[in-house]
DNA sequence: CTATTATGAAAGTATTACTATTATTTTTGA
DNA sequence: TCAAAAATAATAGTAATACTTTCATAATAG
C-alpha cells in the first residue's frame, strides 16, 4: 500500500500543458513557486515575469510549460479535484453504508485541507486557498464552452458525477442530485470565503463549519431509506 | 403607488463613485452601454477606453465618474443587489406566512430576471448575466476586506439578512439560517451558469430549474411548524 | 455674460502579456 | 567522451492595458 501511494501522480490533461510540468525540476519549481506566489499576491497580480524572479529562471521558459497564466490556473485547478478525488476514493473505500459514505465525502470535500506529504512539491493549504479564492475565475470567463470542449473541467466534473452517485445510492428518489452535488462543493468554498471575510452573515462562533452545515443539510433533506 | 414607483431610485454607496452616474446624462450611458459592453465581451476585456468608443465619448470623461473598472463592477452590482431587495420587499408585502414567504423569496431570487421598465437606461437581464458570470470576481479580490470596510458589499449582505431572517421565521430551531441563505442566493447564480455551460452535471431537462431545487430543499430540510 | 463646471482630445507612463532571436548550458546516446 | 540535440537563459521588442496629466472647448448657472 505504501508503495502504491509513492508512486501517485495526479494526471492532469496534455491540453493544459505545453511541456509537462512534472517531467522535469524547473517544471516542479514553476508548479510549487506559482502556487505559492498566487496565493500571496492573487491571480490577477501574478505574471510569469514575477515567477521567473522568484525561482531565478526566466520568464521565457515557464512560457515554454504554459501558454499563459490562465491555464496555469486551469492545471493546478486541476490537480487539485484530481487529488480531492483520491481523497475521496480512498476514504471511502471500505464504507458501505450510503449515508455513512455520504457524509466522509462531505466531510472530504468541505473539511479544511491538510498537507499531503505525498507531494512535496505542492503546498495544497496554499493550493486549496487559491481554490477558494481563485479557481472559480478559471471558468467565468467568454471562453468557457470553448475550454470545455478541450476537457480543461473534466475532473471537477467527474468529482461532482461521484458524489451525485452517492447522493442517488442514499435516496434514489431525490430529484436534484447533481445540484445537490455542486451545492455542496462549491458551496462549500464559498462558506469557507465568507467565513473568512464576511463574519457578519456567518452563523455563530468557531464550532460551526461548512462541514456541519451541510451534512445536517443532507441527513435532514434526503429520505435516508430510501436507497436501500 | 404608480406615483411612487416612478420616483424609484436604487441608492448605492457613495464610496463606490467619483460622481453619481446617475445625476447627468452621460453618467447614464456610462452605466447604460458599461452593462451591455461587460455582457458581450467579458469583465476582463472590456475597457474604458473601448466603452468610451462606444458611447461616442472620452476614456477620461469615464474616469472622472468611476475611478476604475473594478470599481464600475462592484457598483452596478450593488445596483443590482438593491434592485433584488426591493423586488423581494414588494413581493413578499402581503404575506403572512412564513413558509409561503419564504418560497415566494427564493422565486425572486433564483428565477431568471425579466426587464424592469421603471429603468430605462439598465437591462436587467444583461446585468443579470453579468452578475452570473463576473459579480464573484467583485470579492475575489486581495482587497475584499479593505473594501468591505469601506462598504462595497452592503447591499449583498443585507439581502442575506433579510433571506436568513425568513428562515428563523419559518423555524427558529434551524442553526443554518444564514449559510442556508448565501446557499440559497449564490447557488442560484451557480446554478444557473451551470446550466448554460456544464449540462452533463444537471439534473433533468428544460422543466428543472433552480428555483425548483432550492424550494423543494427549503420544505424538506426546515421543520415548517416549529416557526408559528 | 462671465465664471464655473463638465466634457473632450491628445499625449505620456509603467506594466502586462506575450513573441522572437540568439546565446549558453545541460543532457544524451553513439 | 565528445558532438549533437534539447533545455534554459538573456535580451529585446510589441501591442494593449490602466491609468494620469494637461490643455482646450462646450455647456450652464448665477
Amino acid at each position: 500500500m505504501e508503495e502504491l501511494l509513492k508512486n501517485l501522480k495526479i494526471s492532469v490533461s496534455e491540453n493544459l500543458y505545453l511541456k509537462d510540468p512534472e517531467s522535469s525540476e524547473l517544471g516542479r519549481r514553476i508548479i510549487e513557486h506559482g502556487i505559492l506566489l498566487i496565493d500571496k499576491i492573487g491571480f490577477e497580480k501574478f505574471t510569469f515575469k514575477k515567477l521567473g524572479l522568484e525561482i531565478q529562471s526566466n520568464e521565457s521558459s515557464i512560457y515554454r510549460y504554459f501558454e499563459n497564466k490562465h491555464l496555469f490556473l486551469v492545471y493546478i485547478t486541476n490537480w487539485f479535484w484530481g487529488w480531492k478525488e483520491y481523497q475521496l476514493m480512498f476514504s471511502i473505500y471500505s464504507i458501505n453504508d450510503p449515508e455513512e459514505k455520504l457524509l466522509k465525502a462531505i466531510d472530504v470535500m468541505a473539511h479544511p485541507v491538510i498537507q499531503d506529504i505525498r507531494f512535496k512539491h505542492i503546498d495544497e493549504v496554499a493550493l486549496n486557498n487559491i481554490i477558494i479564492n481563485e479557481s472559480s475565475k478559471s471558468y467565468l470567463t467568454k471562453k468557457v464552452d470553448e475550454e470545455n470542449k478541450h476537457g480543461h473541467f473534466l475532473l471537477y466534473k467527474r468529482l461532482v458525477k461521484r458524489i451525485s452517485q452517492m447522493i442517488s445510492e442514499l435516496d434514489c428518489e431525490y430529484k436534484y442530485p447533481f445540484s445537490l452535488a455542486t451545492t455542496i462543493i462549491d458551496g462549500s468554498l464559498h462558506q469557507h470565503f465568507i467565513s473568512q471575510h464576511f463574519l457578519s452573515i456567518t452563523d455563530g462562533g468557531d464550532k460551526i463549519n461548512p462541514s456541519m452545515f451541510f451534512k445536517n443539510l443532507v441527513l435532514n433533506l434526503l429520505n435516508t431509506n430510501n436507497g436501500k
